[in-house]
DNA sequence: ATATTAAGTAATGTATATGTTACACTGTGT
DNA sequence: ACACAGTGTAACATATACATTACTTAATAT
């Protein structure tokens, strides 16, 4: 599970003790998303992005497998 | 949890039945979702967006409270 | 050298998302 | 009147998100 949220937490010049702070879990929760073996929540999505001042798809959006074709067609 | 669900299930003339066989849950999964009371997971969340061909912010994104005055005071 | 901060990770417990089965209700068609 | 499709929902079981505690390593500072 992919996603944006190491970048755009350190483009927001915060450690990870500090999002989790700010969004109610634990460091190691975010350590686990950041790495991008854990499946989260919406809420706890909808959490990450009120602090990191973010939309859902900037932060969590990943193409899926099948449209993953047509965009490298598109590409060409 | 508010969500865009049903009105893009109906938009795509699906029922919850046909949306379930498509993201891998069962249709009881999909009523509580649409429903609200499910904080479903960021994997289902895309695969229902797959199915309905959309993308996160337009069926899952809601408006944190902080943030919503300023959305008010900017339509002033 | 030692202390401190940030980060990875493992073990264990709890809460909850989701599955399974089943029943009820509403609307529509026959 | 009956059948059926679509939906809401409840009870119980299982898988897993997340918390808690704790250990480790790397980097930086004193």
């Amino acid at each position: 599970m992919m996603n944006q949220v190491k970048m755009a937490r350190i483009q927001a010049d915060l450690t990870q003790q500090q999002l989790a702070d700010r969004t109610g879990v634990t460091r190691q929760t975010i350590s686990l998303i950041e790495k991008g073996t854990y499946n989260p929540s919406l809420k706890l999505c909808l959490n990450i992005c009120y602090a990191l001042n973010r939309k859902l798809d900037d932060l969590f959006w990943v193409q899926s497998e099948e449209t993953k074709h047509e965009k490298i067609a598109d590409e060409r």
